[in-house]
DNA sequence: TTTGTTAGTACACCTTACGAACAAACATTT
DNA sequence: AAATGTTTGTTCGTAAGGTGTACTAACAAA
């Protein structure tokens, strides 16, 4: 090791995402026992997550290891509380000494999840490991930049940390704006933030485990944990602007810089359209955007053209991305009056006319079962995938 | 078992190591200490393959694994003849022991890759870990179908294989088509395949491995591993037809039908435009392919004006995608002399102008580097990965 | 009561990686 | 020339993880 750098230097344990100038394979870090450990440790928190209550020989069975083993590793996750176990399965129909059925602590734990989206409100909730909402909370955010919007997502956070009668397993947040991997807003216009550390500014308050993270990313993880969307999925928000969340094969698509999902200002179509702010003309914002529909709606103009026309461009501008991505299933989140109907229906057949049908025999687009939650619920998914997932 | 007192206590104390990646719950696979030997084992592969000769001190520095356990993974490595030693390292400039310097035994193993992406003729070469084609050998392809054109191909695979004069490391073959991940070609129309197991076939006529990808995908492939491109970035294929294959953060993207890049017959803009065989209009095909630029090359129309014109209808095609997945690199493969110049331009000014810039700071559209060899280096790209690559 | 099945655990064993210690081989200093 | 210090690579014993085998407990069916 001559040329390239001190062999002194690689002191430090891992190997961090060095670029070489040929990285056919991608370097990774070491694995050690240990965490292979860990590694089942979550494969088993996850089959209990998803499966409920097991036996000890049921998830040998589904895990693939040994009862030994599983056993083991159960003891592990009862010591320390997060997991407990139900009693004997009174299932009588079968042979053989009764199984003792374990799950999840599901009611000894809380998630806060908060939902900064709204450019009027800052919405938050108390969330069990199922992710049912069970007490809310809002603080008005009208207005609110900078420092100030900061301390009110401390101030909401903190009632609601102060509302859990259980152990909390840690906050999330959803944030509209580009969001880094370590929680960090790094530009978010309609708060002024840039650069805003939420992620380390909450933990340092909270002493607990937090997860700051796109909004639209959190949508997408919601439908995909709790709404039934399969792992490869587009999530359009509809609000005061619009965005996106990208789901491939279950992870979040965060891009070069963090901006995957920005579809707001890409100019669809070639024949023009309104002026918009950001000082092109057609950005998909302008057909779709809340303000500009409800306008158009207002203006007298006929309601089922103007959503047809919204959905037509929303088809326009996602044809490309659903052809590049083979993605088969859209999802929309936004005013249900506004995205139900005629505007879902008329962007389904446009990316039908747009694209290779064959390849998208199941191509569906659909609006969101979970509402107005959604968000807090995929702060939820973001939470339990950060304590229990796999790493 | 936790030693650290309270079961609350050990609780927190673990949040902060499982921290960190952001995955959503999803059922995973058991990892054995035999599994996490693997992982290891590979990382001082790719270590090796990256930084070139390296002593055993050099790797455990590297990879933070510890000379013991270095020695162990390179003595096995060695005895299996992927790696060798070279001898001590005459730079003498440091005191202390003389390191003994290991390589991958680069000129020890040949890959065989094959390109069938051109309608007229198959490709084939003998190629070495580094990369370098050794030898090439092709075959004609005018319009082989079916079992013809399977048979072809094995032919053309077995007189490379029998000129390989070193162990062969795998066979890698780029198709055209829809590929699944088992390297069955699912459609392939220009060759009439449908369901073709090609990489079974081809495994089990010459017993070793073998991996069939799309032939997009392996070009992406070829440029992130030899052609210095970034992990995140789509290569554009330019020829009888038009594809694209994705990168994502190194990994090849497949879609949910695995037909993924499959952006041919995307429609453009809202403007009409020429019939496409598939029946629609406007199809990005009718404004890119080869024989259409040709044909309004040879009609007489200004060079110029025709190639501005595709580059523009390209970046219109491209921008939504670009925005979506916030791309900062597209790389194009096909005629240098039809894709260079004003076609890059206009793409790439056209990307501009339709998305938001300041994501794209160092948005580039740049023809390969690779020029006609692109797929099937990229073919010796999907070897390595598979044969010294992290699972 | 006997037989067969299932659940969960105890124990010995294998694999993996580590830390400590050491010899070899060199440069530098005394 | 000898002593000192540095770096390399190996040997040895140890800790952690998981498995396989064998065991007990608890039940149903004959």
């Amino acid at each position: 090791m001559s040329s390239a750098g001190t062999p002194e230097r690689a002191d430090s344990a891992r190997v961090v995402e060095s670029f070489g100038p040929r990285r056919v394979l991608r370097p990774s870090v070491k694995v050690l026992p240990e965490q292979a450990r860990a590694h089942n440790r979550s494969l088993v928190l996850q089959t209990l997550y998803r499966s409920g209550p097991l036996s000890r020989a049921d998830l040998a069975r589904e895990t693939g290891l040994t009862r030994v083993t599983i056993g083991d590793l159960v003891g592990e996750l009862i010591a320390e509380s997060l997991a407990h176990e139900l009693g004997v399965r009174i299932d009588a129909t079968r042979p053989g000494k009764p199984a003792t059925l374990v799950d999840l602590h599901r009611d000894g734990h809380r998630i806060v999840g908060l939902d900064l989206s709204d450019t009027d409100v800052f919405r938050g909730a108390l969330i069990d490991l199922n992710g049912t909402i069970l007490q809310r909370r809002d603080a008005d955010a009208r207005g609110l930049t900078g420092d100030e919007a900061t301390a009110a997502v401390v101030e909401l956070a903190r009632s609601l940390v102060e509302l859990a009668d259980r152990p909390l397993l840690g906050i999330g947040v959803g944030s509209p704006g580009i969001v880094d991997l370590s929680g960090t807003v790094l530009s978010a216009p309609n708060r002024g933030w840039v650069d805003e550390a939420l992620q380390a500014r909450l933990e340092r308050e909270f002493a607990t485990p937090v997860i700051v993270a796109n909004d639209a990313n959190a949508a997408a993880l919601a439908e995909y944990g709790f709404g039934g969307a399969s792992a490869d999925l587009m999530l359009i928000t509809v609000g005061y602007g619009v965005g996106a969340g990208l789901l491939l094969d279950g992870t979040p698509l965060f891009g070069s810089r963090f901006a995957a999902g920005e579809i707001g200002h890409v100019v669809v179509g070639t024949d023009g359209g309104d002026a918009c702010a950001c000082g092109k003309r057609g950005c998909l914002e302008t057909w779709l955007a809340v303000p500009r529909l409800t306008a158009r709606l207002d203006s007298g103009l006929d309601r089922e053209t103007v959503l047809r026309q919204a959905g037509e461009r929303l088809g326009i501008a996602l044809a490309p991305i659903v052809g590049a991505l083979n993605l088969s299933e859209v999802v929309l989140s936004g005013p249900p009056a506004l995205l139900e109907g005629a505007l879902a229906a008329a962007t389904v057949e446009t990316l039908r006319q747009r694209t290779m049908a064959q390849f998208h025999g199941e191509l569906t687009v659909r609006m969101t079962s979970l509402g107005e939650d959604i968000v807090m619920r995929g702060t939820a998914v973001m939470v339990l995938s950060a304590r229990l997932g796999v790493s």
